[in-house]
DNA sequence: CGCACTATTGAGTATAGTCAACCGGTGTGG
DNA sequence: CCACACCGGTTGACTATACTCAATAGTGCG
């Protein structure tokens, strides 16, 4: 059940100690960030308006539950989850965000934040005035189309998790989202094959409408099935055709 | 288990027999729609870049999978499913829409659609050129914020919806769909007590993650419990607490 | 009038949840 | 520095919820 080559953490992304100033420009997320397609002169202006970086500790709030909406937030290094937090305490998991992604596109609605976003490691944020952003979405077509693909691909992820929820099996369902991450890895520049989870057993159940009990038991069976190997929290993809085949097989 | 007072179908809306030109200045669903609170000026803007409207016959489909974007389709009157289908045949169904809602959001980042929609029952649409309303986004400010809205809304929809399917037992979800379903039809002026479901066990228990034979044994059960009655599509809310308890009760 | 579709209900079953015991790190305080 | 407690994870035994398969019936459309 041990990996034969354990790992240290890979880091997500190269600190940078560029200035605030430089940011968009110097940053190794621009493909997956707001900028593509800019001109040298656009990626300026959007330099200009991110009024700041903020960094928040492992376990730490980024913002909470019905905090007034003023800022988008652009996970430059680290990752969070978003929760739901019930009368009783206890809290859903609604989202995990790596770097390059975007938190806060749904308190625009409300103005008012739906969920509470938690640091799962030490991570460090973009602040993006939203009344600014929508100022120079005006003045840039293409940072404008691009900022509705973002918010967009948000509507499609969302709709695929809930097919997920709705329509498959506990093992499918993690299958899907072991993919689904490694391939966020992998277009990160990170192995597609070998990776460090950010979370626990609990908040991948929490995200997957399963009991933890049941996502440890399936990584045991996977790992038994010769799909995956798994140590804590490192995790090697062995058979990815195999594990694709679990997500197919609509029973 | 019948009701006492079986009803005729509710129409929707209203049907109008106004010029395209004049779509949104007349429509009743202004509030829902895009125009709020725009002056009559920006209306006739925006009415401008609506280039038709467009029926579609119960069962038949507004656009399929894979159909190339071009347009958003504001739901005018009658309602929409729209479906994911798998290789072998079986649909999914990811979302109902009713009249002043907007379909299509999901392709703008994948140019293509991601989804079959569907009627649900004879509707019409106005069609939205994509490309010309972003222009029309950057000249007028308020418009484009109440975009942002819209789309913002739609994710945190599909979220709600996510941890309805990850969290919560059979009842509970059939529960809080009837409570957002007499919401929605509230907020077009219809009763909020009682209304005629657009759809059938099948396509409820598609969208819910159960099966057509759950839905109906909770339908049976609800009116048992005098929470509601039904007799098959009409449907009446008889203790909307009875059924918000259901969903509270985080088991 | 009859067929197809939608819905209801029952019986048996499988999947995932619950409760519980146990293990191995990690970190803290005596 | 060691002991202990705590957290995250694994595994087992039992159970409940919702699924599957099946029979039946009511509606509506052609």
């Amino acid at each position: 059940m041990r990996m034969t080559q354990p790992r240290p953490t890979i880091p997500i992304a190269p600190a940078s100690n560029a200035l605030v100033r430089a940011a968009c420009k110097a940053c190794s997320l621009q493909e997956l960030c707001l900028p593509v397609g800019l001109s040298d002169d656009e990626i300026d202006q959007l330099d200009r308006i991110i009024s700041a970086r903020q960094s928040a500790r492992r376990g730490t709030y980024l913002y909470r539950i019905g905090d007034p909406f003023r800022n988008l937030y652009a996970v430059r290094s680290g990752a969070f989850k978003t929760v739901d937090i019930s009368e009783d305490g206890s809290e859903k998991i609604t989202g995990f965000y790596l770097s390059g992604e975007i938190l806060g596109l749904d308190a625009i609605s409300t103005e008012r934040q739906n969920f509470g976003a938690i640091a799962l490691e030490d991570s460090e944020v973009c602040v993006v005035p939203f009344p600014r952003l929508e100022e120079l979405l005006r003045e840039i077509p293409a940072l404008q189309h691009h900022f509705h693909k973002i918010m967009s691909r948000d509507i499609v992820r969302d709709q695929g998790l809930m097919l997920l929820l709705a329509g498959m099996k506990a093992d499918a369902r993690l299958s899907a989202f072991l993919i689904g991450l490694a391939q966020r890895y992998a277009s990160r520049g990170y192995s597609a094959t070998r990776f460090r989870l950010r979370m626990t057993r609990e908040e991948i159940g929490s995200y997957l409408g399963l009991t933890l009990e049941t996502v440890s038991r399936l990584f045991s069976r996977f790992a038994e099935e010769g799909l995956i190997r798994v140590d804590r929290r490192e995790l090697e993809i062995v058979d990815q055709k195999g594990l694709r085949a679990i997500v197919d097989q609509r029973d």
